[in-house]
DNA sequence: CGACACATGTAACACGTTACATGATTTG
DNA sequence: CAAATCATGTAACGTGTTACATGTGTCG
């Protein structure tokens, strides 16, 4: 639903065309998610339909401008006054990867933790890198584009100490006898060559 | 593309049944994400037209039976192994409703960030409760349910230490006056009369 | 018997991505 | 002029949810 309401609320600003909005949303989030413009010439024909925004057909200048319906502005507001909080916590695919990794005989799972680690550690590096070059001028866009980096970096974070702790929990199991024996068969994949069982091996893509 | 590795992750320790995946899977990531049937029958159709599984039909026992081939051994090894890591993170509507909320005039960023705080430190709650509630046996199954709890919890406290960031980010900005007026007009936006559409200057890309 | 869990599906829809088609305008 | 950007779409597909249909087995 970001996209949807993401859409509202630049229109309260005034109406906006299909174009536009894309480039407002990348420029004020920092170009940090592109946004598919197919997907917004659609969203906006089902808002259309929905009876949040109306077509106002072609300004001047060419453009099939939409501007917010009393119901759109409603929602916007909504949006912003409603905190974002699904009754089911969105999906964490590292998490689901640890939780049947552990689960899993014959799983290497401190070899996993590493893979992930040193995966987000370098993009935690990236994107501290992308904020310090961004150093420069102070308007409501260029702090947006800032939080929206720090928020990148907080969640980076937060997920390096979890496999940390992971970490730990895991050789902690271990020594107790309480996960299954973890028989390293799946790391031999990519290092070594031809394995003599052919099962997990790496696929080109 | 959790569901269909994760059921690829399951399958590798032996053939099951379409009813029997989703009960592994919830059981295994401790009820945190409840997983659609429906899906699953779609997801395997999906799988064996790929060649990843192959349905071996009817057990005896009425159930049909899927087990992995060789290629969707290896494409779970592949899971495993490879980091998670998505060119584009994914979207954060968290972050994005704040970079619009900072960017758009007549916004009460204060409010926002406080309503969202006080529902994520209401849900950081209810999940301590329920890893409380779960002191008791400590298999692998048990473990990988205490890991996917902790998950939550490090991802609501990154989040509220983001959103104190936050607060403390834009009431630097808005008394060094690099905000548009936050004049708490959210509830009564109807009031806004329409705004003439800004000359849209796109930046070069 | 009736309710409930087990078990396998289908239909409709929302949301998201990639790719393609088409044309106007701008710019080197 | 050629290329890039601006601008509006459509098609196909993957992923995910909700709801419904259908039948079996079990248990009170």
């Amino acid at each position: 639903m970001s996209v949807k309401h993401s859409l509202l609320a630049l229109l309260t600003q005034g109406p906006r065309y299909g174009y536009q909005l894309r480039a407002e949303f990348e420029e004020r989030t920092g170009g940090t998610w592109p946004l598919n413009i197919g997907q917004v010439y659609t969203t906006l024909d089902r808002l259309e339909r929905d009876g949040l925004v109306a077509d106002q057909g072609d300004d001047g200048a060419g453009h099939r401008n939409y501007a917010l319906t009393e119901a759109g502005r409603a929602e916007a507001g909504d949006w912003f006054a409603q905190p974002s909080q699904p009754q089911n916590p969105p999906r964490n695919e590292l998490a689901i990867k640890l939780a049947l990794a552990v689960t899993t005989p014959g799983v290497d799972v401190e070899r996993v933790i590493q893979a992930q680690r040193t995966a987000t550690l370098r993009a935690l590096q990236d994107v501290n890198r992308a904020k310090r070059s961004t150093a420069g001028d102070s308007g409501p866009a260029e702090l947006a584009g800032l939080l929206v980096l720090e928020s990148l970096i907080f969640t980076a974070e937060a997920e390096i100490r979890w496999l940390d702790h992971c970490e730990a929990a895991v050789l902690r199991a271990a020594r107790a006898g309480q996960l299954p024996g973890a028989f390293p068969e799946i790391h031999a994949l990519e290092d070594q060559g031809p394995t003599p069982a052919a099962s997990f091996q790496r696929k080109s893509r």
